[in-house]
DNA sequence: ACAAAAGTGTTCCGGATACACCCATGG
DNA sequence: CCATGGGTGTATCCGGAACACTTTTGT
């Protein structure tokens, strides 16, 4: 058996990461256009390799940070991918790892410089290779998390309204949430602290900003508590 | 970016299954005992690595027909295990995939001859490797699938009685449940065939047999009914 | 006749849903 | 003073949970 390692064949391990923001009123994802062949100029998901010194989890950071230049995102690993020929080059299995970010904090000049654009889930146009099939896995993990803890706090910014973070859920979700209800049951969470701060921007009497509380949260969720919405 | 291919580090792919049975009592897995380096004598599930020819889901396939001389058994793949010194011999990543399969049909003489068998979930010996965590994220996994969708005919033979059925899922869920609820629901779904026949083997009186109607369940769950138990 | 498992319905409660009006403010 | 979005509570409904007795038959 000790054979079988030096017998077995080594392959490519590639990684292609969904980046997921919301800007206020949509769940997008981020593409790069590749300048690069094959399948030059065509959208796909920012990707890279596994090098020696890392694991998957740190791979998929630093190909992140590459894009973004943001750290200490959340990631988290979806599905990998092995179709014999799903690379044309050379034979690679890619691990697909999805993110959230908070769409206002990238990196605006990295992504330019990469040609990556922010698409919104129903525009995006057809991606490379197997992506397409990644993006959709992506977003049915995204909405089964969703259903089982709050989401989303990484893809809002700190401060929020309750009709910031419903129409977050909705565009997760979609569908329409009831207002009162989704209130209702955010409220019954209790993991938000509501500050006095007032967000102006979309009203003449304001809307209150949230924040979240990381530590009740946690504690709740030690506790086993429900988070479904 | 082309160079990037032949710049990175090819590594060697492992794949790992951890595979589920159920003798009627209990949910049980199928552990081999090593008999070679490292490691050797400990427990740890069947694995095997990904050659040249074939995609991931035909490697694990192929791994668990080496083991048991199944054929199209229920594999899913749940997740990739990378950290850099997982496996003292050479850098390898593994894919870890859980299968369900009938106890019953399993070929006996080849599990013997690897050292393979099988313990129920509470009993089971540690592991080698990151083994152990495997097959926690294996059951976690199989215990969402059980609250999405009526899980667990590949476990039991083709007729079974209600009882078996409820044994079943009392393990996988790990607890009691309700004998009229249970079947309440169960027949709610409509998705069994009532036979004829009864198993006298546990009572006087005898139980009715059943059998799970694959169309019927393809139909309904192409309608989007909810399998919740 | 009795032991041992199989089989069968109804009540009750809680959580989810549906729903409409007043409030505060800037222009 | 009015237009705009923000904020709030209640009645109803449905599905899940709890619950106990009768039936069958081999010994």
């Amino acid at each position: 058996m000790l054979d079988e390692y030096s017998a077995s064949d080594k392959v490519l391990l590639a990684l292609d990461c969904i980046i997921f923001g919301f800007d206020k009123e949509e769940l997008k994802i981020l593409l790069i256009k590749r300048d690069f062949e094959p399948e030059k100029g065509k959208w796909s998901l920012i990707g890279g390799f596994l090098k020696k010194e890392e694991n998957l989890d740190e791979a998929a950071d630093r190909i992140l940070n590459k894009l973004t230049g943001l750290k200490n995102v959340y990631l988290e690993q979806l599905h990998s991918y092995s179709k014999i020929d799903r690379d044309p080059v050379e034979r690679t299995i890619s691990v697909a790892y999805y993110a959230l970010i908070n769409i206002e904090e990238h990196n605006e000049k990295l992504i330019d410089q990469y040609g990556a654009k922010w698409f919104s889930i129903s525009e995006a146009p057809g991606l490379i290779f197997d992506h397409d099939i990644m993006v959709k896995h992506a977003i049915s993990r995204l909405r089964y998390k969703t259903s089982k803890e709050p989401v989303g706090f990484e893809l809002l910014p700190p401060k929020f309204t309750m009709k910031q973070l419903q129409k977050l859920y909705e565009s997760i979700l979609c569908e329409k949430l009831d207002k009162r209800n989704f209130i209702n049951k955010i409220n019954a969470m209790d993991i938000l602290v509501k500050l006095d701060e007032k967000d102006m921007s979309s009203s003449r009497k304001g809307s209150f900003l949230y924040q979240f509380d990381h530590d009740k949260y946690k504690r709740k969720k030690a506790d086993g508590f429900d988070f479904k919405v």
